[in-house]
DNA sequence: TAAGATAGTTGCATAATACCACGAACCGTG
DNA sequence: CACGGTTCGTGGTATTATGCAACTATCTTA
């Protein structure tokens, strides 16, 4: 993760130029880790004059404005880097920018958040170049350590996103491995929702959708009654159901 | 609107700094006019060397890092340099960076929408110091106009949030004065969607939210039956309706 | 072979909307 | 001052996707 050699408190130059405001980009990672919900951190390198030492923070950096042609190379860039997955589900978040939130001066960042197929986090963590990283359990609506600069919220805005659509979409079966069963789907959702779900409901929902595929004479077998197997119909699509799942007592913002 | 007064090619110092990536905001003001939804766009200087010279753009520009406090207040401020409005509707859209989008090299935007009330449009444009601007009417996907820059992808973004979020919030009740009746709101609604509404099931989604309040004894007059005036429970928060308006076939992506 | 566990189905209840029809209040005209 | 025309406002049934509960099916284990 590059870092500027200056990390002198004002970057413009001579400057007739107008001063401008530094831009990272940061990626919110999520995966299912036997049976909760995970995001991956990096440990910030402990070097003195840098903010936040040896804090958690999201993975990510400065645009490398040689190698990344846009900001969504650049996060997939930063995916691969951090857990060598090349193609997951990938969407903007939002950005975040202001005069503070660095000590270094006016930053900006464009925050992405990712959902991990969990077999690609058997490989947990390469130690890569950079420091330490790992993953870190969601608890309520973030996570129970102190994070550098503002990153608590952007991962809060993540949390956020991710089971509110979980109410109408697909998302959660971004987070299986290419085949599943429909109680592993089902699993997958209730883990991000953080409740439990009507069997009934939700298959009727899933079949009527169309959004997986049966695979002939694939069972799942070992426990009990053998269970068919199936896989995404698109593996890159989420699917968008006609109405929100549960109780309309438990929706409420954005 | 602030331009680096070097456009030159390369903004770098010396340098063992990282090249940075230049950073703007861009707002899609959204605005209803007899009938018809508005974008308000600026037609850029005529100045040689500045990039897209004369066509239409987005009213935007560089992050001042003295004046801003963060990117919704550089939003803010660019709002009310266009339209004098204080405190409209304003969501954040998303942000578009890339190598090639500026021929000055590497930049990056963080844009957002607004929705300002039919009173203030009254003030059409103040030509400020800047160069022209306009109200323009949105047709189809976006504007009839070839716009400066990624500005055209940025407005179609947002005239698809914004028509994707009118099926399940009550956004479009921005856009009316303080006070109004029932089909205004509706009225508004179907201006946003290009498509005719019920109104007995329009009605009773609007009651059913608590959406509005009636104000005692206020009635417009003129046009036959006198019809009800009501204001918004909420000047600010917008509304989410427990289903989405409209047929599930007529709904589709994101 | 029976008990337990997971897979999968069926049927009725519920909630918010679509669709259609009607009543209410005011405006113009003759 | 009756009467059609227009806008405002409401009420009733149909539709659709979900919630909820009971039931059957198939395998494992003892």
């Amino acid at each position: 993760m590059p870092t500027p050699s200056s990390s002198s408190t004002k970057n413009s130059c001579n400057s007739l130029d107008f001063e401008r405001p530094s831009t990272t980009v940061d990626v919110v990672m999520f995966a299912v880790r036997d049976g909760r919900l995970h995001v991956l951190l990096v440990k910030r390198a402990d070097t003195p004059g840098e903010p936040f030492p040896g804090q958690w923070a999201l993975p990510g950096g400065y645009i490398d404005v040689l190698k990344d042609e846009d900001l969504e190379a650049c996060a997939l860039r930063k995916l691969k880097e951090k857990t060598g997955v090349v193609s997951p589900y990938l969407e903007q978040l939002g950005s975040w920018g202001s005069k503070t939130r660095d000590p270094r001066g006016w930053h900006s960042t464009h925050a992405y958040f990712a959902l991990l197929p969990t077999a690609s986090v058997i490989t947990p963590v390469s130690g890569a170049n950079a420091s330490e990283a790992d993953w870190i359990p969601i608890v309520g609506k973030g996570v129970s350590h102190k994070l550098a600069f503002d990153h608590q919220t952007i991962l809060e805005a993540a949390v956020a996103r991710l089971r509110n659509k979980v109410e109408y979409t697909s998302l959660p079966a971004f987070l299986l491995p290419e085949t599943f069963t429909l109680s592993e789907l089902q699993t997958a959702f209730e883990t991000v929702l953080g409740r439990e779900l009507d069997k009934s409901s939700f298959r009727k929902r899933v079949e009527d959708a169309e959004l997986v595929v049966a695979l002939k004479n694939k069972f799942r077998e070992g426990s009990n009654r053998p269970a068919q197997i199936y896989k995404l119909r698109s593996k890159t699509a989420p699917v968008f159901f006609p109405r929100a799942i549960g109780d309309s007592k438990s929706r409420a913002a954005k």
